[in-house]
RNA sequence: AGAGAGGUGGCCGAGUGGUCGAAGGCGCACGCCUGGAAAGUGUGUAUACGCCAAAAGCGUAUCGAGGGUUCGAAUCCCUUCCUCUCUGCCA
């Protein structure tokens, strides 16, 4: 959410800015700046009734006590008249404040200047590749046939048991997982990441906080009996830790990674792109989250990308990073780079992570800030990124570490799985 | 799940209708004292919004949340959430 007094004092900047994302401002930014005028000026006439109300009720309190109480009597009559005029105050107020956050959470986030304009992920910019494709021979299989040969993931009974998109990883497939989740947290720790665990269930509250509510409710699976929500990534547990804080300058940076299973309904989505792994109901995944002072935001963003750099080397699997376009940004975030693997049977890029910088937008809805030196309250910056996504992972182990043989187990992993093929 | 108790500032804790944003203590910050420190001592120490160019200042709101009674609510009433204790159940 953006703050009213950066549209105000940015206005036609922002407007630019947001050109790159194809979304036109110029009219809801005068909407906008329109409540919040009206906002302010009913505040100020409400405070002023309210004082006066209150101004009487201690005379009022003091004539009781000497005994006055014809006097008070009188006045009595004059205070229920504010009290009338302070009610409708406070229902325009309430409803101005209401249609102004409304408002406020239909505008996206403001994009970095590094963002490229674009209308869709064909003008993703790429902005670096590291890693050799293998070559695989003739009869090179996609992931989900390999799952079967190998018998690692079983599709159908997670179809029997839950339903589609809910896989059953088996034997080996099943430690190989295990094994990629304490790889990638060891991996995260060391790099001075603290490990939580988190809920997988959140309230309401905090699924407002992260913007899953109230415009995406549709994608999280919803308890309904506790009113409760399946978390659809750990970002949502991890962030809201942090809701209505004020922290301490010295508490900055904050690093936090965490593994947890996700739950995401992707309702509308079928056909041969979310085949076998590619798409799921329930997935894996580790999670980066930071919070950090604004000045150091876009080193830390830098950090994040090295991090999941650093995973994929480690992994020797093929990948390039994009910088995501004005287009294909999510909405809350201000730049975005994407992590994707090349799937070779499948000759396509799969993505496997999102690191993005979301500066005020997500703290400013949150109320997360900080006192700096001076005691200034400012907002913080909140990034995230994931290091990384299972499945899309294993889906690029299993398909470039295939060979006649079995499938190889990358060297890193081996002293996490115990066995260094599956066969 | 049943019965009971309770939610007050960074923390502890007082406050059962009037000048209470809230005593007192702890903590913290700054000063004095000291060779230095401790002790002692003095001052300050919530958040949001609004007015103001800004600071100072002023106003309004906030004692878990929401609503109500009243001229006036931390205090009374209703709803709701949460915590603790006992009983039950259970990995």
């Amino acid at each position: 959410m953006l703050q009213v007094a950066n549209i105000r004092d940015n206005k036609e900047a922002y407007i630019e800015a947001l050109k790159k994302r194809n979304f036109d401002a110029s009219g809801i930014f005068s909407e906008v700046l329109e409540l919040d005028e009206k906002r302010r000026s009913t505040q100020a006439e409400l405070d002023e009734t309210l004082a006066e109300s209150n101004r009487l009720s201690r005379e009022i309190g003091l004539m009781f006590k000497n005994g006055e109480h014809q006097k008070a009597n009188l006045l009595k009559e004059k205070s229920g008249g504010l009290k009338e005029k302070s009610k409708v105050l406070s229902d325009t107020l309430n409803e101005t404040a209401e249609a102004l956050q409304k408002q406020l959470y239909n505008i996206p986030n403001i994009p970095h200047a590094l963002v490229p304009a674009g209308a869709s992920e064909e003008d993703n910019e790429e902005v670096f590749r590291e890693g050799d494709v293998p070559r695989l021979g003739e009869g090179a299989l996609p992931h989900w046939e390999l799952a079967k040969k190998y018998d690692i993931i079983d599709f159908e009974l997670g179809n029997k048991i839950t339903g589609a998109g809910f896989p059953v990883y088996k034997g080996k497939g099943a430690k190989l997982q295990r094994a990629l989740i304490t790889y990638f947290l060891d991996k995260n720790t060391d790099a001075g990441y603290t490990e939580y665990q988190m809920p997988l269930l959140v309230n309401e509250a905090s699924g407002y906080g992260t913007g899953q509510l109230p415009d995406k409710e549709g994608q999280m699976y919803h308890v309904t009996g506790d009113n409760l929500y399946l978390i659809p990534t750990a970002e949502v547990p991890v962030t809201n830790m942090f809701r209505d804080e004020l922290l301490g300058h010295r508490e900055l940076p904050i690093a936090c990674t965490g593994y947890t299973p996700c739950f995401r309904r992707e309702a509308g989505s079928y056909g041969a792109h979310v085949r076998g792994l590619n798409r799921l109901h329930q997935f894996d995944k580790v999670e980066l989250v930071r919070i950090e002072k604004p000045e150091n935001s876009y080193a830390a963003l830098d950090g994040m990308v090295e991090q999941v750099k650093a995973i994929l080397q480690d992994l020797k699997l093929p990948y390039r990073i994009l910088r995501l376009c004005g287009g294909d940004l999510g909405f809350t975030s201000a730049l975005t780079y994407d992590f994707e693997v090349f799937s070779t049977a499948q000759d396509r890029w799969l993505e496997i992570s999102s690191v993005s910088n979301f500066e005020t937008f997500q703290a400013n809805r949150l109320k997360l800030r900080y006192k700096d030196k001076d005691g200034k309250k400012e907002l913080v910056h909140t990034l995230n990124g994931s290091a990384l996504a299972l499945p899309r992972v294993l889906a690029g182990i299993l398909e470039n570490y295939q060979t006649p043989e079995g499938i190889r187990i990358p060297e890193v992993l081996v002293p996490y799985t115990g066995f260094d093929m599956i066969d």
